[in-house]
DNA sequence: TAAATAGTGTCTATTAGACAATATGTA
DNA sequence: TACATATTGTCTAATAGACACTATTTA
């Protein structure tokens, strides 16, 4: 093979910043989007991405999602982050020839939108793909690109592995509760988690030095306080035996 | 964003098609290589891959994998095929800044190699950066650009995939036996399968429709002859709720 | 019949699910 | 005290691992 004939080709990366919005009733999982700044679909809601060594150099992909995430486009810093796969075709960019190499990451806690950001729920953004959680209603929130579709294969991601990991509960961060744990699991699977699995897996990873027992207590309103467990091993996630069931 | 200043890049193809040698003693999974036809590493072996969309179009990245699936590079027909992931940098082409999005690819039984073609063991690709299967001597083989990381981040895929699904299975086509079930998924795990842990799972893709027993008998040399079990869903791989041990 | 190999059955350990029972807060 | 919520304990079911036992073939 001789030194090709370099047509117009981009390749980009997107990313699905995903935090868990325990405020609301259920709580849920949301996506960051970033209002796009320039052409094309100048101004409307889309994934946050960047062209892959443009205009502004870089080493390496892994160099190029870090810039990406310090960027205003992004500006948080993940717990955990993790590329999911590789979209490639002559349609899907208006411009030219593209391929996009998407990651999923994980904000913990509030984490607050900043100028031209918003979060919207996971389900609306894969309302057309995929069928809503149980007890939502889902409201079609179309994207440009194929960045609903990325959205889909994300949460197909996130709740495959959620079912045998600790994935879930990089949502909460530093600290958590038995509870809170339990909740943003059932959250992430849209199905009920007992509370009694849960402690079971939260003592299997005290016992592997992933979590520790404090004294501390979290009283919302009434009845009894949840013990705080904190996180020894921020943003690392555990592997069970055992799937939950489907 | 306006029109790019499109940069020197390429986009690349790489495919790891594995297959299962049961022949040898004990069973190995071998990794197909190609002798490069063209420069850069002309004559050297590698695995078989080749540009997105550049001399040659292509309408996507999967119509790009379907191409050198079928070219003489290849050449054969895969029972299974997975995206793993892509990884790009400036230095891992010698021609310019480039990414590739490898696969990995099973074909079963003992599919032959062609012309400038040959199967070697996954153990001694990725001998320098992961340990050999137990009871194995591993001679590190170098390939040219990062395919022998790209091998071990495929063989990482295989091992934790094979715990809680059927897919070594598929290395053996459409008719298998219990003795041979557990043998592939020992020989892929690297440690052994207990073949009533192998009858249980045999049984449970039996009960959802995945296999069909047969009255059929395999005879090899001495001993009771195996009862043959043939695949329905060729391909399709089973997800169970539990793994192998580690 | 002896040897070799295949397949089955039994026991233990682990862990998810369901749900009852107990503990600890607030009003 | 009444109530709300958290936590613990008990029982069942499913399934992997270990390994003994039975079955079916060849020589």
């Amino acid at each position: 093979m001789t030194i090709q004939n370099f047509s117009p080709y981009l390749h980009t990366i997107d990313v699905v910043v995903l935090r868990y919005a325990a405020g609301t009733q259920p709580g849920r999982i949301e996506v960051l989007l970033h209002q796009r700044e320039n052409e094309p679909y100048k101004d409307a809601w889309a994934l946050p991405g960047l062209v892959v060594n443009g205009d502004i150099p870089d080493p390496s992909i892994e160099a190029a999602v870090k810039r990406l995430m310090a960027s205003s486009k992004v500006g948080m810093e993940p717990v955990y982050i993790e590329q999911v796969g590789t979209e490639g075709n002559a349609t899907r960019d208006p411009r030219c020839w593209s391929s996009t190499t998407y990651y999923f990451a994980i904000v913990a806690g509030d984490t607050p939108a900043g100028e031209r950001q918003q979060f919207v729920a996971l389900d609306d953004l894969v309302a057309q793909q995929r069928p809503a959680a149980p007890g939502r209603q889902a409201n079609a929130y179309p994207l440009p690109f194929d960045h609903n579709r990325l959205c889909a294969l994300v949460a197909d991601r996130l709740v495959s592995k959620s079912l045998y990991s600790s994935l879930p509960l990089l949502f909460l961060g530093d600290t958590l509760t038995l509870t809170e744990s339990a909740d943003v699991t059932a959250c992430v699977l849209g199905r009920p988690v007992q509370k009694s699995s849960m402690r079971t897996r939260l003592l299997a990873m005290v016992e592997a030095g992933y979590l520790q027992e404090t004294d501390d207590k979290k009283q919302l309103g009434m009845g009894r306080p949840q013990s705080v467990i904190r996180s020894v091993k921020p943003g690392q996630v555990f592997f069970f035996d055992r799937s939950f069931e489907k």
